[in-house]
DNA sequence: TAGTGGTCTAGACCACCCT
DNA sequence: GGGTGGTCTAGACCACTAC
């Protein structure tokens, strides 16, 4: 045929939609104004809603958009960064924005029994933490810490949740960080974590895992779980982004 | 009425899917291994394709199983621990594993002129990168080098792509890195890193954002999209999880 | 050309929030 | 109770890969 190039990429709807829809936040809509709904919103565009759907999706999965079930789809403010590097993590730290939420003996998961060394079956410490920032829940952590590595630790039976974790986590403040490595990945927060981070299971989530080394061994590790549509996990000196404040 | 509990959580079916396959996966499949065609799962589990589909996703999302248009849908190999530490990433130093493709002069976006802390409209350096792991692509970088950053360089206006981008990185090396920081967030691919990446537009990466020091001042900022399905970001002594291999 | 995953539709019902 | 987003269905067609 004599065409030279006619329909050279058949776009997909909801690719471009969400472009449109892009471009109209940064226009026409301030952090935390309501967007019509869904329903409205793809009759507006002459597409189906699961489309619509489609598109918002990715909006939310770069922290755009902010839904919520019963309520409606809001402007997300823009990601939170977060200190993520080991000074502001390691348990042994009193740190303002981690908070104990309880703590108990379970076998940890055979990967990070692995990261631990400790045997197949054998039980460790796990301590629950939640991490608050600007009042928003961001992460969920699960640190695991074998008894050895918290020798003298003498948990009364009685001790409620947060107390054992506090007793816990005040056994690891007595040890000398001697170093630690970590890993960062994508995964979807398990209903438990969702429920702290005040999100619908499956979410997206940024998961890190730490392992702490101290007295020659393992002391802990740690897998911590960050919101991954509203947060921006920083290292380093700076906040490589947070110089839009100013 | 008489019950104590009755439906306490009416689990989506797409989430019980995801866990049944899951397990599947764990006990019935060897890693490459050819799954049924969606419509074939869809039905032997009593289920809409879509619904199959949301399934699929998460397990894709976690790096599970990976999915070419096609093909079909294989079970994926454990996610790779790529290095993303600043003695790994930083321009200036010789790395196998990162490959120039092109470079050009341009107007970096807003957030970058940003953190380069040069002028709104002022042009800089841009260098493509691939990084390669295993012979699968993994990561997509641009990296933004302000004139002023690389005194003396001197580009002739015939040099074509790569060999431009040699010419810039080299300029670099000249530099002494005197610090950086860095941000790791969620992103979704664009269309050009898609396709370096092997993946359709709009997959999801992690992005990597490093800003480097050098001279007193913001010597390079890069942006690095990592697939966020087959990899797993790494900084410290070890590797967390590649102790798996042992 | 046959088979795969990717996109899209037009409905329906459910779970949740607010008033 | 009324409105929102979340789940689910049963189809259709398209883009791509491999044979």
């Amino acid at each position: 045929m004599g065409t030279t190039q006619l329909e050279t990429a058949p776009e997909p709807k909801y690719w471009h939609l969400k472009t449109v829809l892009s471009d109209a936040l940064d226009s026409e809509f301030a952090v935390g104004e309501i967007l019509p709904n869904e329903r409205d919103l793809a009759a507006r565009f002459g597409v189906a809603r699961a489309t619509l759907r489609q598109a918002l999706e990715q909006l939310e999965l770069e922290g755009r958009l902010q839904r919520r079930r019963g309520v409606g789809t809001t402007v997300a403010p823009p990601r939170v960064g977060v200190a993520a590097d080991a000074e502001h993590a390691w348990p042994g730290t009193t740190a303002d924005d981690w908070q104990p939420v309880g703590s108990a003996e379970a076998v940890p998961p055979a990967a990070v029994a692995l990261l631990l060394g400790t045997g197949r079956d054998e039980v460790v410490h796990t301590v629950r933490r939640t991490r608050s920032s600007n009042g928003q829940p961001v992460a969920a952590e699960l640190l695991y810490v074998p008894a050895a590595g918290v020798p003298g630790l003498d948990l009364p039976e009685t001790a409620s949740g947060p107390a054992r974790a506090l007793a816990v986590l005040g056994a690891l403040q007595e040890l000398r960080l001697e170093g630690h490595d970590r890993a960062v990945e994508l995964g979807s927060a398990r209903a438990e974590d969702a429920k702290q981070l005040d999100r619908l299971p499956g979410a997206p989530v940024l998961v890190v895992t730490t392992r702490y080394f101290a007295d020659g061994r393992t002391a802990a590790v740690s897998v911590a779980t960050y919101r991954a549509d509203t947060c921006r996990l920083t290292f380093g000196e700076g906040d490589p982004v947070g110089l839009l404040a100013s």
